[in-house]
DNA sequence: CGTCTAATTGAACATCGTCAATACTTGTGG
DNA sequence: CCACAAGTATTGACGATGTTCAATTAGACG
């Protein structure tokens, strides 16, 4: 987790190339859902532009003004913010089409860190102007919405899972929910890729490093996934899945 | 009957049935912050008018249709969802002027169920109308923006405690937020009356109701705190937060 | 190919959960 | 207003789960 103190700040670099949602592949799952192609147009006009994000290396310090949100167009990040003792702790993860800062709306300041664990890249979106332009367009204000409201869920589904479930369930239900939101996005349906350092999982999940990799391997034994470094495949997705819905 | 305790209600009991937010009391903080007198009347004519929610009733039910989001005139709420694992687990409580059912916007149906903890009122706000307004008034998006990005921080919050406090810790935590949160509104800023039980305690903390009995007898017997039924008066809060900060 | 970080695994220990017994509150009806 | 019942809270003993510390191995990257 010292990765904050990696390579110093890179001078944000915006791609000089339009941006172009009405052809981009995450257009279905992304801002511009419902919108007309002419005000897909005006969504593109507002974007101002894309920013690399070469791995470790931070999007937004938390502290830091917000002006900005941003959508995940390819790549990885983790948000993290600091507990009241002073530890970093993860708060997600993110992958394409999902966005990035809505947490710095209420206080005008962001509240966690943003930091790509793999090369990346993101759509900036000023956030005033959309605000803006969503006094307009109904469908991209409803959209707007439902994407803030679908983080409100989010984090309550994470909730549930660091309240109740114990070690082996919480680890099942963070590579399965992560299976899914990759299907969505059209990859395998059965391994996963692991971004994120075992003891990133831990920060995420409430749980040390070691207890990640002791229920890995237990899993891996029972034969019911099978691990290769940081690749994971799901071999019995139904036992999996009917072991998170077992009372602990 | 007359239980005497601290806190003198600031806010009048009595209403009529007309919604009235530019003498609200609670305008500072709601929803009508920031908006002009003019803009303010059209709030109140959109307010779809008051409920009220006697203590142990429901005000909404998971899975139900989403129409209105709802705010807390007066009373206490606990939002609960059903696990994977078919536990029902509280995800949150609320007091006046904090809004309920914004998870319903992103998928059209409620996904936790909101219950009254004392008799309750809350201010119904159909949704659809809500998106109307707020598109031709930039105070009134502006604000339930920052209302829905609130939320979103608040959760966070909570998981950075669920992550990695120890019991102890998160209790002290649980106390002095609800605190920090009946102090902006008016009531004492060193006792609270707790309108939830030890187990619905547990569950939002993601503990047993032993655990949350022990931990409050042991810093009653630190002195650190006192207990009266369900009052608590923090004696020593400055050791108290102290003790959340340090690691674990 | 060597160095550094990440991951695995073991053993001892701490925290919190479970089960159980008891006491206190609150609400109800006599 | 009191007595009783149901729900709520306290406390103890014990055990399970996950943490901590430590040693070792595997991978990643220059």
């Amino acid at each position: 987790m010292a990765r904050h103190t990696a390579p110093p700040p890179p001078f944000p670099r915006l791609e000089p190339f339009k941006v172009a949602c009405s052809t981009c592949c995450l257009r279905h799952i992304c801002l511009p859902t419902g919108l007309a192609p002419a005000e897909i147009e005006q969504l593109e006009r507002m974007v101002h532009g894309r920013r690399v994000v070469p791995r470790n290396t931070v999007l937004f310090h938390a502290g830091e003004t917000f002006e900005s949100i941003y959508v995940v167009r390819t790549g990885f990040f983790k948000t993290s913010a600091i507990a009241e003792d002073g530890r970093d702790q993860v708060t997600g993860f993110q992958m394409a089409a999902e966005l990035l800062g809505l947490d710095g709306i209420c206080g005008g300041a962001h509240t966690c860190t943003a930091v790509a664990l793999e090369d990346s890249q993101v759509c900036v979106i000023p956030y005033a102007k959309l605000d803006d332009l969503s006094r307009d367009f109904e469908q991209l204000q409803q959209q707007f919405h439902r994407l803030m409201s679908r983080e409100i869920v989010r984090e309550q589904q994470v909730l549930l899972m660091l309240g109740a479930m114990r070690a082996e369930q919480r680890v099942i239900a963070f590579l399965m929910n992560l299976l899914k939101r990759l299907q969505v996005r059209g990859f395998s349906s059965s391994s996963v890729v692991l971004r994120m350092t075992r003891e990133e999982i831990g920060s995420y999940l409430g749980l040390t490093l070691e207890t990640i990799s002791r229920t890995l391997s237990k899993l891996q034994d029972e034969g019911m996934l099978e691990i290769r470094a940081r690749e994971v495949r799901l071999l019995k997705q139904r036992q999996l899945s009917q072991l998170v819905r077992q009372a602990a």
